[in-house]
DNA sequence: TTGACAATAGAACGATCGTTCTATATCATA
DNA sequence: TATGATATAGAACGATCGTTCTATTGTCAA
């Protein structure tokens, strides 16, 4: 019960809390979840964390995290020694959610079946962004109507017509009829391993 | 001048200004960003939008968003009709972050470079996600230490040897000598189009 | 042992929170 | 126009917030 309290305890406490329920605990709540009784102990050890540049405090004085939670190290290249060199604190990347979508409610998200577009590294299963209402380019993968499936294609400008091309040899292009139907346009691939 | 204010207004500033904040507003902040001077004003509008579902309140009384503002909707299969039924709210999916990190202390960002898994469907300049303390298990893509080079293989234990093996018929497989290293396992893949 | 410092407890305080009340102003519909 | 429902303002209130103070305990080194 001796166990001595360190910074880093209670800040482990804090962002799990903060994990957890969303936003940051008050006084309070941070003294239930560290174990103490008294409001002026958490306060304590608050400055602690403010002085440390673990804790930051907003315009308004409330209390935030200086870095997000659930942010990565970027270890840039892949180069010599890179993992033992854990002392870089680059850790400014980003949440994938801010990364991947630009805006969330002209976007969906698909579960990938089909290897139609294998050759372009995006495989079944992986979860694919689709930005609805952004209109194609040359050269993007749009989500399209075709004989009344609606599957990934490359779209291609040739001349006046569209193209719709596989990215597997398997599939020939298509020239999509005058009521050609686009569903969106592909903004990102997300595939996890060990799910 | 004579804008309605309408619960969807409402809604938009308060979810841009947890977005921008990482916190929900007091009632005074809310009364600012709508543009009204009474807080009992604000009350008239959360209530509305506690009783849309919009927003909730928490154990403590605090406000909290119900859904997550970049959370995305998940059209399930790529099958008729799809993109129009946006009436389906199964927003219930989730945030990328929580998706793809299962700990955020032992994991780490990687910008792939080469084409080594490239069959694996892992290209240039995607994103991988890296787990550092997970052992790796047959058929999984490490990043493991080749020639003073970190780059990413395929982990196969072919009775007791480890064979490292690229997703590139241009590479061959690869016996490690007695001190292999290796950095970590790759969890997750991210790319993202049109940056 | 003694003294200095770190850590905790508890009480009190002003400030701000969200709520509630009364009172107007605006809008829609009969 | 008259009437009810909707929307706004402002003041007041209790509750809780974070801060500050005093006081006590525990730990380590001189």
């Amino acid at each position: 019960m001796k166990v001595k309290r360190t910074l880093q305890d209670v800040e482990k406490k804090i962002i799990a809390f903060f994990l957890k329920n969303g936003r940051m605990p008050t006084y309070s709540e941070i003294a239930e979840i560290i174990g103490v009784r008294s409001k002026s102990v958490v306060h304590f050890w608050v400055v602690k964390l403010l002085d440390a540049g673990i804790l930051r405090k907003d315009a308004k004085g409330f209390l935030t995290l200086t870095k997000n939670p659930r942010s990565l190290r970027l270890a840039g290249e892949v180069c010599a020694g890179l993992p033992a060199s854990a002392e870089d604190e680059i850790r400014d990347i980003i949440s994938f959610d801010e990364y991947l979508i630009r805006n969330p409610d002209t976007s969906f998200l698909l579960s990938v079946t089909g290897d139609s577009m294998i050759e372009a590294g995006i495989r079944e299963k992986d979860m694919v962004v689709v930005e609805s209402n952004r209109a194609p380019q040359n050269g993007d993968i749009v989500l399209a109507e075709v004989d009344g499936n609606w599957t990934m294609k490359y779209f291609h400008r040739k001349g006046g017509m569209v193209v719709l091309e596989a990215a597997n040899p398997k599939y020939s292009p298509i020239i999509p009829q005058a009521d050609l139907r686009i569903a969106g346009v592909i903004t990102g691939v997300v595939r996890k391993y060990h799910k």
